[in-house]
RNA sequence: CGGGGCGUAGCGCAGCCUGGUAGCGCAUCUGCUUUGGGAGCAGAGGGUCGCAGGUUCGAAUCCUGCCGCCCCGACCA
């Protein structure tokens, strides 16, 4: 991408509504603008952001065995009243009357809604297992939105919903999810720490949520130490097999949110010098329900025993655009944001520190297309800003890597790149210069 | 939902108390000079001062109502 035929408009002052680094950033890199409380339009280097982690996301689920489909966003409120839980839900759920006064709702989450396609197509035993996720926008009208996309009232969310036969079963799509949520967050450069967690509303007894550390978390966290170092499974993981060592491993040590924070038991488990508090962000929960929704719902299969039984459920939620937000509280600086790589908006900026230069643009061009073949994802800063500007933008963007070239160096025969990460400079030939930068 | 605060140009703000032709910095546009870490000079464009009433000869300014947004807390993915 060229930028001077891109939509990046980047702010030199710090928007004043914003008080978080993640929010600010967003604000300031032209990821995002405000439209109202908690809603945010996405403009197109957010959105890119936003698409790598949906796309790790989606890779992730479908390596487990997850299979993608997509609800709507709006819900008939009969639906929500088979599971009891359209008055349960209160003012947080967005209800809407169409023009012929019925009622709806805007989705805060799809438990009834895959419950109800599930049963229309499924009743027997010998479909089971299924997981069915979606990645889609939710509303959740909260008293107070607030942090930008770490605490909007609409946000993305993928959201996938097991069926199993019996509780042990289900207990093994659960361990799936669990594992195949290590990958996620891992491959997006977060450490994110499993958590014994409260099930909430809705419902059930076994769940975790995923914390990512961050000063400017909302919870406070409680954790051994050696939790950050626990190997995350590896690409080659086998989902067919029995997972519950890697549960175990990841849930023996003491790992809790203050809301169920036991300080006696944290003290007694815990050595002195391997305790941490910190904050965290929650990135994402994993619950197993059982039949809290398919027995209400009556969504039933035949056992093999010829008797009808109430299918067992779990439900995985990963808060995609919020991870967006998390991303950079746990990486930036004073200049800007700096993306792990595999979340980075373009994976290079090429900054041509003379446009006009016929030299300077030759040069620009030619690492502009090996980049391109080489898949890096460019981003060609060809615009006649003067080079502080351009330098202090491609810091506030934070992309990986930075290919600056001018006609200084250009006279001696080598560029610049900088890593954004560690401010690493080399100065070298162009060709090495790309070689590098594609390693 | 309790408490506090703010709405004036794209962004950041002053002006309001004490009513009298709407300002500053950045950004934008034009020209010239510049060009390796947010340039200089000269000129220019852009705002029904959140909305609606009221008081007044006259309202950004005073009064009333509404709307929107932010912060702290409670709540929550």
């Amino acid at each position: 991408m060229r930028l001077s035929r891109y939509f990046l408009p980047v702010l030199k002052q710090n928007p004043s509504e914003a008080q978080i680094a993640s929010h600010r950033l967003m604000l300031r890199a032209g990821m995002l603008r405000q439209e109202a409380a908690g809603i945010y339009a996405w403009l197109p280097l957010g959105h890119r952001v936003l698409k790598k982690v949906e796309q790790i996301v989606r890779e992730e689920m479908d390596r487990a065995g997850a299979i993608e489909l997509l609800m709507p966003t709006l819900q008939l409120a009969d639906l929500w009243r088979e599971s009891g839980r359209y008055d349960d839900y209160g003012a947080e759920m967005l209800r809407i009357t169409d023009r012929h006064d019925r009622e709806m709702l805007y989705g805060p989450t799809n438990e009834e809604m895959i419950t109800e396609i599930f049963r229309a197509y499924v009743h027997s035993y010998k479909d089971l297992p299924k997981n069915l996720y979606h990645i889609q926008w939710k509303f959740r009208d909260e008293q107070r939105p607030r942090f930008g996309v770490m605490r909007g009232r609409e946000f993305l969310m993928k959201d996938a919903y097991s069926f199993d036969l019996t509780e042990a079963a289900g207990r093994a799509s659960y361990n799936q999810m669990f594992v195949a949520y290590l990958r996620c967050f891992s491959r997006m450069g977060l450490k994110a720490i499993p958590m014994k967690a409260e099930s909430g509303p809705i419902g059930g007894d076994l769940s975790h949520e995923f914390i990512v550390l961050a000063q400017t978390g909302e919870s406070a966290v409680f954790l051994d130490k050696r939790m950050l170092d626990l190997p995350v499974p590896g690409e080659d993981v086998d989902y067919g097999a029995d997972l519950t060592p890697i549960l175990d491993e990841w849930t023996h040590l003491y790992a809790a949110t203050e809301d169920v924070h036991d300080a006696e038991r944290y003290e007694r488990e815990t050595p002195e010098a391997e305790r941490l508090t910190a904050r965290g962000i929650e990135v994402g929960q994993t619950f197993f329900f059982g039949d809290k929704y398919s027995r209400p719902m009556k969504a039933n299969v035949q056992g093999p025993d010829g008797v009808d039984t109430a299918v067992q459920m779990g439900s995985y939620g990963v808060g995609v655009s919020r991870l967006v937000g998390a991303i950079i509280e746990a990486s930036h600086d004073d200049a800007g944001i700096i993306w792990p790589d595999p979340m980075a908006p373009f994976g290079v900026g090429i900054v041509n520190l003379r446009p006009g230069d016929p030299e300077v643009d030759e040069a620009c061009e030619r690492a502009y297309a090996a980049l391109t073949a080489a898949g890096k994802e460019p981003l060609l800063d060809d615009t006649a800003e003067r080079p502080g500007g351009k330098f202090a933008t491609m810091d506030l963007i934070g992309l990986p890597w930075q290919l600056i070239i001018g006609p200084r160096g250009l006279a001696d025969g080598v560029v610049e790149i900088k890593r954004r990460a560690t401010g690493d400079r080399q100065t070298l030939p162009l060709a090495a210069a790309v070689r590098t930068i594609c390693e």
